[in-house]
DNA sequence: CGTATTTGACCGTC
DNA sequence: GACGGTCAAATACG
């Protein structure tokens, strides 16, 4: 019929639109990559426009009845185990090394040796009365501690924190913070890894809280809300979110601490990230700030459920790191556009959500 | 009671 | 052996 034809034409056409503007996206990120450093606040929203780019031709990719299916998991899938792409910081290979070597490491599952592929990310971070305690304090992710060490030479001790999801949606995020020696107001901020959870943003899950206190604190007063508080306050949370580019203004001089920040946390490391890649899709990496506030569910009846304690967490977190890896490495994603966490631990959430009784 | 933090121990790397 | 990073039992907190 005629329809089918203007429909397949049409369809066509589509993609090529969508196809073109994409690239021209890619083209600006590149530009504007290569010619400045561009804000986050652009990065979100080069991030956002590809975003959006891949899920279209995902969707119209996707044809036929399966189609909704076939994009959930393009668009799950590059979360969770695709194929790593060109992340290009610091120490990471592209992905050929990724398969040709690390996988035969990866096996190992040994942290230490997955670590050296992560893709870091450094910021300073002064802090000011403004947005101190009172202030939104973290940056759309929320973070666990996990460990304190004093470095050598440093006269304040590194705090380590992980991404709070980092089981229920196998985000292996890590952070770092270390206090200036120089001018104690300014934090340095380490992110190792990028965040493969949907806790913000397009996300579908829940920032659980503010984690105010979490980030720079001082005295040990940080302690979490229960979990559906933590929902509670989110709405609030959110109204206060702002990409924190002023916080790196320097015009913020404020004495006080300790106080919490607010800008993205994962921004890839350079332009190489997935510019040369074929998709891009990466929901992680818009921050609230610049988020809705709607669409949210809980992931937290499944943490609750097996998470009893902090004890089967963590060797849950270890025991199933084996299988998980081994479920990832045959799994690889047609779409794998984007930053992985460094170590190819990615795993489908719905695995885990669907494995409550693997658990129980 | 559930969850997060603290902190000494442990491990891998250099 | 020193150091940085992580683990995990103990502890704190709402």
């Amino acid at each position: 019929m005629d329809s089918g034809l203007s429909l397949s034409w049409e369809y066509k056409t589509l993609i090529n639109e969508l196809t073109q503007g994409m690239e021209k996206a890619k083209q600006l990120h590149f530009h504007l990559c290569s010619t400045t450093s561009p804000s986050e606040t652009q990065y979100l929203l080069l991030q956002r426009i590809l975003s959006s780019y891949q899920k279209a031709l995902s969707i119209l990719k996707g044809n036929g009845s399966t189609s909704a299916r076939q994009a959930q998991a393009q668009f799950v899938a590059p979360m969770l185990g695709g194929p790593e792409l060109s992340v290009s910081a610091d120490e990471s290979p592209r992905i050929e090394d990724f398969n040709k070597s690390s996988m035969r490491d990866h096996q190992e599952c040994s942290p230490v040796k997955k670590r050296k592929f992560q893709t870091t990310r450094t910021e300073q971070v002064r802090v000011n009365s403004e947005n101190g305690l009172d202030g939104p304090s973290d940056d759309g992710y929320t973070w666990r501690k996990y460990g304190q060490k004093d470095i050598l030479g440093a006269k304040y001790p590194r705090s380590y924190y992980r991404c709070t999801y980092r089981l229920v949606q196998s985000c292996w995020a890590t952070k770092q913070v270390q206090r200036s020696d120089e001018d104690p107001n300014v934090f340095e901020i380490t992110y190792k890894g990028t965040h493969t959870c949907t806790q913000s943003t397009n996300a579908v899950l829940p920032p659980p809280s503010p984690d105010q206190k979490q980030e720079f604190q001082q005295s040990p007063q940080n302690h979490q809300q229960p979990q559906q508080k933590q929902y509670e306050t989110l709405l609030s949370f959110k109204a206060n979110l702002r990409v924190s580019t002023d916080n790196l203004d320097g015009d913020n001089n404020n004495n006080e601490m300790p106080a919490p920040f607010t800008f993205p946390s994962t921004y890839p490391e350079n332009q190489d990230f997935h510019l040369g890649s074929s998709s891009s899709y990466c929901p992680s990496f818009v921050s609230t700030a610049t988020s809705g506030t709607d669409n949210y569910f809980s992931p937290v009846n499944n943490y609750q459920s097996f998470v009893a304690n902090q004890s089967n967490y963590q060797h849950f977190e270890s025991d199933i790191a084996e299988i998980i890896s081994a479920h990832a490495s045959t799994n690889n994603s047609p779409i794998g556009g984007m930053e992985f966490p460094g170590d190819e631990l990615n795993l489908d959430p719905n695995f885990l959500y669907n494995a409550s009784g693997f658990y129980a």
